[in-house]
DNA sequence: ACCGTTGTTTATCGACCGATCACTTATTAA
DNA sequence: TTAATAAGTGATCGGTCGATAAACAACGGT
């Protein structure tokens, strides 16, 4: 009892793409329906969504497994911005500032639905992409911010951070990174503002970090700026 | 091709344990395995961990939800103790004392793989029991912080904290939870001492508040509009 | 020693999954 | 127009899944 309501006028009408932009299709629908349903949903469920039938996914992907690990590509590889890197290392502006606008962009890209879970369930997996993203977030962020802080206080400068250090950087980048665990996959109630909630985890780590390693040397506070 | 090497007599040498202590040895062992494997783990699979065949589950459990949920069950209600929630108001103490206390003996309790694996997936799927337990760490844990955080800096009593307030607390209390993922779940190198991470994130959150919040510096605070 | 009860296994069912193949339809080039 | 090629489909295979039924084995009361 299949509906069969003029199939094939529907899709004549629109243009085939070529075989490149075909395939791109594919994954992007595939990352949003693997987000939602679990890299355990079925390859009939996607095909559905993708409205074509379950074979043709086998004439663009060898495998499903092969599918999957192009969804990872995409979705860890796409939204990286080096741009990010010369934002921190940035000494012209206050280190607070710089801070306040690099998680603003960051959040900005990864806290959605489709992201966040994809990043879980690849954490959950223990797949070695997800230790290279932990590894690129630890050398390309972290660290800088920890040798921001040191420059910041006038501490000595050292090329790597301490472990204590890189800790503290991690507590705090995790906080924010769970805000949007929390908002978007426990769909819990959070604060309104994400950009506040920046601020003050912000305020929280320069403070301690100035506590805890800083000792003498005060860092003068930015007043908080409400961007984009 | 099956391998039949006596097993009768290797399970005669066991005692037979009573029906309820056998169920919660299920359930026990089920938890592990399903912390490993996640919930999309074969019931054959978890049959032949536990040493039985696997019809012999459905004996003990209607369908395999209802071990799941039982899995859930014990994870999620075993571990919690409500001396905390004490510990956290007993102002005979110093606050940040009661704090370093709690969060020690609150992590030496969920961080490990088990725990964190079944939390993270139930998150995952967004099971109701997620959502209890986040609204409980919410109501027992984090409102009673930031109390307790008021009325150190010597401010009025609210009943209820502030959004900015219960956010700032959250985000101190994921970054804490975080380095158990990272340690536990990515595998990821962490800083050796567990106590020490503890106490930085504790400094910081405590001089955040202060700075965030206190009296003194809220004047100049910069106008962070939250709205709805 | 017997029997009923309970614990456990063997065998199997229907549903679903990933994957393959033969076939049909649409597009392009000559 | 037609032949060649690519895109897409229907049917189906072997395997695995959760679950069930019936047979078997172990224990306890009498």
């Amino acid at each position: 009892m299949k509906k069969k309501a003029t199939p094939k006028r529907a899709r004549t009408k629109q243009k085939r793409l070529s075989p490149d932009d075909r395939r791109k299709e594919f994954v992007a629908k595939a990352t949003e329906f693997f987000s939602e349903e679990g890299f355990g949903g079925g390859t009939r469920d996607l095909a559905r969504r993708l409205g074509v039938t379950q074979p043709l996914l086998y004439r663009y992907f060898p495998s499903k497994d092969d599918l999957i690990k192009e969804v990872y590509r995409t979705v860890y590889l796409e939204p990286f911005d080096t741009g990010w890197e010369k934002l921190l290392a940035d000494r012209s502006k206050p280190i607070r500032d710089r801070l306040y606008e690099f998680y603003n962009a960051y959040t900005n890209v990864i806290f959605n639905r489709k992201w966040l879970r994809i990043y879980l369930y690849s954490g959950l997996k223990g797949l070695d992409i997800n230790r290279w993203y932990v590894g690129v977030v630890r050398d390309k962020i972290l660290t800088r911010i920890v040798r921001e802080c040191r420059h910041e206080a006038g501490m000595p400068l050292q090329t790597k951070p301490t472990a204590a250090e890189l800790e503290m950087a991690w507590v705090f980048h995790s906080g924010i990174f769970y805000y949007g665990v929390r908002k978007y996959i426990y769909e819990s109630p959070v604060l309104e503002s994400k950009e506040q909630m920046i601020s003050d985890a912000l305020d929280a780590f320069l403070a301690g970090f100035e506590r805890v390693f800083g000792a003498t040397v005060a860092i003068s506070r930015a007043p908080v700026k409400v961007v984009g």
